[in-house]
DNA sequence: ACAGGGCCGGGAAGCGCTTTCTCAGCGTTC
DNA sequence: GAACGCTGAGAAAGCGCTTCCCGGCCCTGT
């Protein structure tokens, strides 16, 4: 890889790069007031125990009312923040849990960072579980990662660093949601599981989603369907492809394999078109896809939706990229994610909890494609 | 916001949705082999003390080599996993930084998080970041937010959750920096702060970045040069228009202001256009807003880079999604990503440490735009 | 008015780990 | 052969916090 770093690139491991552009610059050290206060330091500055400051900060229903004033003014005087590590010590909860996001290798390196990271259905998981646990004062550690590093991942885990876990993992072999299973750590899963695992999960009902998509193509009367489908090996991938064939089950429809990306799309809208030239409405089992797939019809010549009409699914930002304005298949991944918050914070709050599932229903969202 | 919800939505705050497809699964409760052991049940099963134990786990050099080995053989027999908040907190380490992303606010409410999740720049950061952090044993916490939830953040910070912050920030008017720095907590950031603040940086040189850019117009014989800048309050956005301006101070260069989104590039290629049809180079501040630009001039009939050539800047993932590929800067966000990480744990490891920056070369990288 | 009960606040015991201090045991040297 | 130094391991002191337990106080009932 060619990079542009002044003075050199990294000369080996180990050993920090030589750098040309360093400069250092004049400063006043902060002033760093004498360090972190104490629970102890509180309490004299309060003139009450320990305890109390404790009772204080947590709550606790029965501290005298202008104990309580004192107590809170000495805090904001002294400047005083609980030590995470010893309250977490004692308490055994770290009042954060994990968002693993875990994606199969890809031959790149990082690339599974990179999808990751460009997929707007993580984001919009990511947006739904901090709102949902931002009231009660969770954080959420986003981990990244592919199989390469579960091991890291497990080892996390088991270091107590959380109190639960949500994992995003679509993958069939995907290993990962057995081992956090076997760990016995309180966790949420955010598909079906491929394998029987007591683990609960939320989801999206996929099937009714392809129908949805059917049904849209089939009132704009059309009757030549194709569709683009996801991996394979994916459980919503297949879901959707089958959900669609099942509801057409009367007419053939041919399908191309893609994967979710917005390249992949482009590919299989050529193949499929140079295959089945006829196509009249397509069904493409996400919104990236779609997108690329609009981009190959347009450069085939085909107008959407007088040649051929379009469908996609997630309604992400990607289907308001797409010209025309992407149909598609809504999935409310916001209100999934932070169910699936909820359904976590209920399982570490009740550590015997049965395991349940929780699945959503899609909604179409009718816009220019079809 | 219509939405699928099983059984209806929220039915206001407090209580759980109330949700059709509940099914609770048998399950047969994990066994949960006897609670996390101790170091004491180590030690007692390798026949030692519980010092010898976290000598033997902190690789601590006097300790003999057959006690070790018992040691050794007794932590994997009872699966003993050090508790991290005991440790850290007589460390007072956490072995885990933040990367704290910081972004303006947005009209819509948790537009601020799609836009972190759908730029590819910010995947790259987090890839450079665990790359470098990944051998020293240190996790990484990403924290999204915008100015809304500052205050959390620096209660986060505060509370010792983390060692460090890797702060990425390009927002001029945004306080985080400032706030992180007067917190005394080792943090290093993203891009010079527009405020002199003495803290550690990592930045790329942008103005050669956009002087790259214009050379390679000018080398292939473009005369009417313009450009689609980043937002100018953003540093980045704006030192590489005035780059680009000052190396072509001989002329005019008509320049119309995006906002880094592919929509936003798409307009403002429009503007431009409509305001100077005779334009035949192109320099984009972004490679997400030189996708748009491109599909805008291709829906204007202008042929890339025949009629106009079309530089980007990043050398994103983007870049390989555009159609012509798209010729852009590079910027080595992987290894400035790493940097930032070494910088921090050199400013962890010495908490003393002046401040430094760290300035990275841009380099071009030519495909079929120009 | 006095005894009993309820409440509030303080003392003290750890949570699991690291680390210093100390001492036992060994080899070494004159 | 005795004194010394060195290595290696155990004892113990906390890190900062929560919480149980108990003593003292005030309030109520008779």
């Amino acid at each position: 890889m060619t990079t542009g770093v002044a003075g050199g690139g990294p000369d080996g491991g180990g050993t920090r790069p030589h750098l040309a552009a360093i400069t250092d610059r004049m400063t006043t050290r902060p002033a760093r007031g004498g360090q972190h206060p104490t629970m102890d330091q509180v309490a004299e500055a309060a003139g009450v125990s320990r305890a109390t400051v404790s009772r204080v900060i947590n709550g606790a229903p029965s501290v005298d009312s202008k104990i309580r004033e004192m107590v809170q003014r000495a805090i904001a005087e002294t400047g005083y923040v609980p030590n995470v590590a010893a309250r977490s010590l004692v308490t055994r909860r770290s009042n954060s849990v994990a968002l693993v996001i875990s994606e199969p290798d890809r031959p790149d390196n990082h690339s599974f960072l990179n999808r990751i990271f460009t997929d707007p259905y993580f984001g919009r998981i990511t947006a739904g579980a901090t709102g949902a646990l931002r009231p009660h004062d969770i954080h959420l550690v986003v981990i990244p990662t592919d199989s390469t590093d579960h091991h890291q991942v497990i080892r996390y885990l088991r270091q107590g660093h959380v109190d639960g876990v949500l994992l995003i993992s679509s993958h069939e072999q995907d290993t990962l949601p057995r081992q956090v299973h076997e760990l016995g750590i309180p966790a949420v899963v955010s598909a079906r599981p491929t394998s029987p695992i007591a683990v609960s999960f939320v989801d999206v009902d996929q099937r009714l989603g392809a129908r949805l998509a059917a049904d849209r193509l089939l009132s704009l009367g059309r009757t030549r369907l194709a569709t683009i489908s996801g991996p394979l090996d994916i459980p919503s991938g297949l879901d959707r492809l089958e959900g669609f064939r099942a509801h057409l089950a009367d007419r053939p429809v041919p399908s191309v394999e893609g994967d979710f990306t917005r390249a992949g799309g482009e590919t299989a809208a050529r193949r499929l078109l140079a295959e089945h030239p006829d196509v009249d409405g397509l069904f493409v089992a996400n919104d990236l896809m779609a997108e690329g797939a609009l981009r190959a019809l347009q450069e085939l010549g085909r107008r959407v939706p007088d040649d051929i009409a379009v469908v996609g699914f997630d309604d992400s930002s990607a289907a308001l990229d797409c010209r025309p304005l992407l149909t598609t298949v809504r999935q409310p991944v916001e209100e999934m994610a932070a169910e699936m918050a909820e359904v976590l914070m209920a399982h570490i709050a009740t550590p015997g909890r049965l395991p349940r599932s929780v699945t959503f229903q899609p909604t179409l969202v009718v816009r220019e494609s079809a």
